[in-house]
DNA sequence: TTTTGAGTTGTTCGA
DNA sequence: GTCGAACAACTCAAA
């Protein structure tokens, strides 16, 4: 260790344990500064769930560092390298970001720090195998899953390390006046409040769910009644939690390997983003392109009623309406509503993974997004696009007793049981017996729209 | 180079 | 209700 001061520069890593850019700073330099920059080119896409969801984990980054944090707001490419002159420091440590904006900010903000002779070390990542690490036989980034998935389990990841013990950090004390205050999302905030926020609230959600729900994980995260995900997709996306601290943890039961699979996937999406930078707005599979999707009045009217929770398919709209309520939706659910919007309502994916990506509080560019190309078969999946999810069959299959459309959809908790999945089978009288307003009829017919979609993607 | 097996998550229909 | 086949045809990855 020398006498120098370096920035530690967190972005989605909120984290103290397990965060080897932290460490490495710590590990070289007498002085240390934690900061965040509030950064608008992000802040403009999120929506409101996801900038509170931010705040409450700086808050508590900021209350572990003792009030430490440094937060400024502005580009980073002026506002880095202004605060490292201000403070004299040599280097800047960040976890590295894959994304195409990451990217593009990082070798921006890396060229005048260079220039002025200081540097911008990447140490880590948020993924347990970083994109770039895995490649064919042919040496071509992987396209398909399943093999992806074999070489990342034989791969592996790293031991998780420790925070650092307190007071082993010299920390330094950000400057008076206090900063003005933070840039707060645009839009409206879920209704329904948003999960906590923080590295010891990601930590007790990994207990609770290692310590129980993950044995039946591989058949139980198909029940949206039930709810018995870990919950912690929000906390990876802004690293109050590493995946690689996860893994180690994890038994060898099936549930165990099926959850680490979702792990996979995450790393998956991030390795085909990181190659294919344009998939975030453009189909994966060209051969896609030619799919014709409607557009117009009729199509925003439809639009507005899928973003609303008014379908009048129920399964579709309590997965709308929890969307709206909690910034967060069940991932069947995701999967049911998303294969109606492209399927059944013939709109483009770009819509309904843009509104996906303004509401969730875990909205994350890859997974959002190419998850949204797979339902819309643009995607990496090379299975037959003819997979059009029923709506009325997936409700009854994995909402078997109706719990989870009446927690969302009032207008129908006057109907018992199953049969809350068919209300258009129900006499008028016993629909609305409690008052609670009128449901709407399907805004469209599954079986025909079926037919339509599966012309539609043999025309292309 | 050629071959072979496989590809997250499905639906419908008919026996 | 349950079960198996058909749904079309293609691309990927490894042998």
């Amino acid at each position: 260790m020398d006498d120098t001061t370096a920035i530690v520069w967190f972005r989605r890593d909120l984290r103290l344990a397990d965060n080897p850019a932290l460490q490495a700073a710590a590990e070289g330099h007498g002085r240390v500064i934690a900061a965040f920059v509030h950064d608008p080119a992000l802040l403009r896409p999120s929506g409101a769930n996801r900038v509170v969801f931010l705040h409450g984990c700086l808050d508590a980054l900021d209350a572990d560092l003792g009030g430490r944090l440094w937060e400024r707001e502005g580009d980073p490419q002026l506002v880095l390298p202004r605060l490292a002159e201000e403070v004299e420091a040599t280097a800047v440590y960040v976890a590295e970001d894959f994304g195409p904006y990451g990217v593009r900010r990082d070798l921006a903000v890396e060229a005048p720090l260079v220039a002025a002779g200081r540097t911008l070390e990447r140490v880590g990542s948020p993924y347990a195998v970083p994109p770039d690490t895995l490649f064919t036989g042919g040496g071509t980034p992987f396209k398909v899953f399943t093999p992806f998935s074999r070489q990342w389990r034989d791969h592996g990841w790293d031991e998780p390390i420790r925070a650092p013990a307190s007071g082993s950090v010299s920390w330094l004390a950000r400057p008076g006046p206090e900063w003005a205050g933070r840039p707060t999302g645009s839009g409206p905030e879920a209704t329904g409040g948003l999960p906590a926020a923080g590295e010891a609230e990601a930590a007790r959600l990994a207990d609770e769910f290692l310590a129980g729900h993950v044995d039946g994980y591989t058949d139980d995260r198909n029940r949206p009644d039930l709810d018995l995900t870990s919950r912690l997709s929000p906390h990876l996306k802004y690293g109050t939690v590493h995946p690689r601290q996860l893994l180690a943890r994890l038994g060898r039961g099936a549930g165990a390997h099926t959850w680490s699979g979702e792990l996979c996937w995450r790393d998956f999406y991030a390795d085909v983003l990181y190659h294919r930078p344009e998939t975030a707005r453009q189909n994966y599979s060209v051969a896609m392109n030619g799919i014709e999707w409607d557009t117009g009045a009729r199509a925003d009217d439809r639009f507005a009623a899928w973003c609303q929770g008014r379908t009048g398919y129920p399964i579709v709209d309590a997965g709308m309406r929890q969307l709206l309520a909690e910034g967060w939706m069940h991932n069947r659910v995701r999967m049911i509503t998303a294969s109606f919007l492209v399927k059944d309502l013939h709109l483009e994916w770009t819509r309904g993974a843009r509104w996906f990506m303004r509401q969730l509080v875990d909205g994350d560019l890859a997974s959002n997004n190419h998850g949204w190309q797979w339902t819309a078969g643009t995607g990496t999946d090379a299975a037959p696009f003819f997979r059009i999810f029923n709506p009325t069959a997936q409700g009854q299959r994995f909402d078997p007793h109706g719990d989870y459309v009446r927690r969302y959809v009032p207008e129908l908790r006057a109907i018992a049981g199953k049969a809350v999945h068919e209300p258009w089978k129900q006499a008028e009288a016993d629909l609305f017996s409690d008052g609670t307003g009128q449901y709407p009829s399907p805004i469209v017919d599954h079986k025909a729209e079926r037919e339509d979609a599966l012309a539609r993607y043999q025309r292309r």
